[in-house]
DNA sequence: ATTGTCTGCCCC
DNA sequence: ATTCTGC
DNA sequence: GCAGAATGGGCAGACAAT
């Protein structure tokens, strides 16, 4: 298929904002590729060359595509980078720098989509030095025989981001649309085949073949399944009108997401939240489960969360971080940073798949086979309700326990992999606060283009009577001027404050204060302060307030001592 | 050999 | 992770 | 209510530059 093609649907994508045309024009295309040989198509309209569960890395984002535009348009990265302030989209950059190039070239318009797949596919294998030279070659290559909408779609893609509003919700109804015939007995097909499958060129393919093949997938473990998703309550008193009474309400643990598998080998093979393989790195949790669940087969949910050996003290998420990436040393931090297993679902057990069934049964199976042993694998805590006191009391023991909150869920509810949830719910306590001024900014990208839309924040040090920048907050802000406090208005508040600015980074007089909720202090090695703030969010302008009124670096401290006491129990 | 920059559908 | 927005 | 698109801190690893 030419290329060009593909771009024109990636048009027609973005310019639709409703969903339903977003499928029909999908669907459309979807007809025509079910002649096509290479179905693979499919994951470009992801925004990606492989499957979901594949860990294949491009290792190119934002800095080697300025260079790579640079050096296929021969316009110098400094200007590459403000076209990008204002444009905010390194592809629509790519799309004037390309096409201004190509009204002095003569070309002959021949890119396919099999190109652009064998180049990109060629980009996670390159290893060792020289590597980028050779990823800008296989990039240039693309980009010199493209139109200016191909090399826009060609730097997006690269980007992991395509921005043209869809993901795999919309492209499961167009496969439906395309190749069945629209109904829910239908649509539930596809999404769980995809749900076990995780690979929508598979998934399109059998779907081609009708709802027979696509029922024929299968849930395997040791093959990577999504996680459920939760979202949040905002009180138990709201968690119970929504799931029902009565309740399960468990510990919400503060480390990482764990779906640990045992194959029909006996192999144990551990995924993250995004389906990577992790089991290397956790030698330690593999001896865990070998030795204190006794079954055939199984995929488990869990959390692992961090402790120190010595005090069994439970540890913040980032000190435990270094260990899901690591290669080297591995047996070192398993001693010094050693994880319990807290698990918290069962979805397949024995050679059945118990996705359907209800959360009730999920539960108790779970607590039957595992054998609990503190500090290396447990069932995570529970407790089944109807009682709004009780549930409170058990929230409150949770805090105390030094975790982040309570998870509440339905008993009768199935698990649904990869989706966000409203049967699953996470509570977590108030935020706490503080006033601070904004000493920088970055410009956003996409629907942000041209305004500011990162905001650089310091605290105050008495002592030394200098600002110190202690994070970056962006979220928490309106898109639109009515609802509150807007981007815009920020923007034009820090316009004229302005007293540098390089690339899409300017610096600012401390003059606005705004005031900034957070979850967490956390050290940090970025930041002047040597704090930095977890979950930061702006609320409001403080206008009442000077910059030298705002959090001082002595009360930062203070807080961040009174949470680790906390910690202490 | 050391330091700096960049990347990650990263983890949260 | 959190948040906002359009559908 | 959901999906999508913006963005936060911080970590290890890989490669380039010095």
């Amino acid at each position: 298929m030419l290329y060009k093609e593909l771009c024109e649907i990636y048009e027609e994508l973005e310019k639709n904002p409703s969903r339903l045309a977003k499928t029909t024009i999908l669907s459309n295309f979807l007809k025509k590729l079910k002649h096509e040989k290479n179905k693979e198509i499919i994951y470009l309209i992801q925004g990606k060359a492989f499957p979901d569960y594949s860990e294949k890395e491009f290792g190119i984002s934002e800095q080697l595509c300025i260079k790579a535009l640079s050096k296929a348009s021969g316009i110098s990265s400094k200007e590459i980078v403000n076209k990008w302030r204002k444009i905010g989209d390194l592809g629509k950059v790519a799309e004037e720098v390309m096409t201004k190039k190509k009204q002095n070239t003569l070309f002959s318009h021949k890119l396919t989509t099999e190109k652009v797949l064998d180049n990109l596919k060629k980009l996670p294998e390159l290893i060792g030095k020289g590597t980028v030279d050779k990823k800008m070659s296989l990039i240039s290559e693309l980009l010199t025989s493209s139109s200016g909408i191909e090399a826009k779609y060609i730097i997006r893609i690269l980007l992991s981001d395509l921005r043209i509003g869809v993901a795999s919700g919309t492209i499961r109804d167009a496969i439906v649309e395309s190749c069945l015939e629209k109904n829910e007995e239908n649509t539930k097909a596809v999404q769980e085949s995809y749900d076990k499958a995780n690979d929508l060129a598979l998934v399109f393919e059998k779907a081609c073949k009708g709802i027979g093949s696509l029922n024929e997938t299968e849930l395997i473990p040791g093959h990577p399944l999504k996680v459920m998703l939760a979202l949040k309550a905002e009180s138990i008193q709201d968690g119970f009108e929504r799931v029902g009474k009565p309740a399960v309400f468990e510990y919400k643990y503060d480390g990482f997401r764990m779906l640990i598998n045992k194959d029909e080998k006996g192999k144990v093979k551990i995924f993250t939240r995004r389906l990577d393989e992790v089991t290397k790195q956790f030698p330690d949790v593999v001896k865990y489960i070998e030795e204190n669940i006794d079954a055939k087969t199984f995929i488990l949910d869990s959390e692992a969360v961090g402790y120190d050996p010595k005090t069994k003290r439970y540890k913040p998420f980032q000190d435990i971080s270094q260990r899901i990436r690591r290669k080297y040393d591995i047996e070192k931090l398993e001693k010094e940073l050693p994880v319990e297993i807290n698990v918290f679902d069962v979805l397949y057990y024995n050679g059945k798949s118990l996705l359907n069934e209800p959360f009730q049964k999920r539960t108790e199976l779970l607590r039957k086979i595992i054998k609990n042993k503190k500090y290396r694998i447990q069932s995570s805590h529970q407790l089944i309700t109807d009682d709004e006191k009780k549930a409170e009391e058990f929230y409150k023991q949770a805090l105390k326990d030094n975790q982040e909150g309570v998870m509440i869920k339905n008993l009768t509810a199935p698990y649904k992999p990869g989706a966000r949830v409203g049967y699953m719910l996470k509570l977590k306590p108030a935020e706490n606060e503080f006033d601070l001024v904004i000493t920088g900014a970055e410009y956003g990208t996409g629907k942000r283009a041209g305004t500011l839309s990162s905001f650089t924040l310091s605290c105050y040090d008495k002592a030394n009577d200098k600002f110190l920048e202690i994070g970056k907050a962006s979220t928490g802000l309106k898109e639109k001027e009515e609802e509150g406090l807007s981007y815009t208005e920020l923007t034009n508040l820090l316009k004229h404050l302005i007293t540098h600015e390089t690339g899409r980074e300017v610096i600012v007089k401390p003059k606005i204060v705004v005031r900034i909720i957070y979850q967490n202090i956390q050290r940090s090695p970025t930041y002047e302060s040597g704090f930095a703030l977890r979950f930061p969010r702006i609320t409001h302008l403080r206008p009442d307030r000077t910059p030298k009124d705002v959090a001082t670096l002595k009360e930062v401290i203070e807080e961040y001592k009174r949470m680790e006491l906390k910690i202490e129990y």
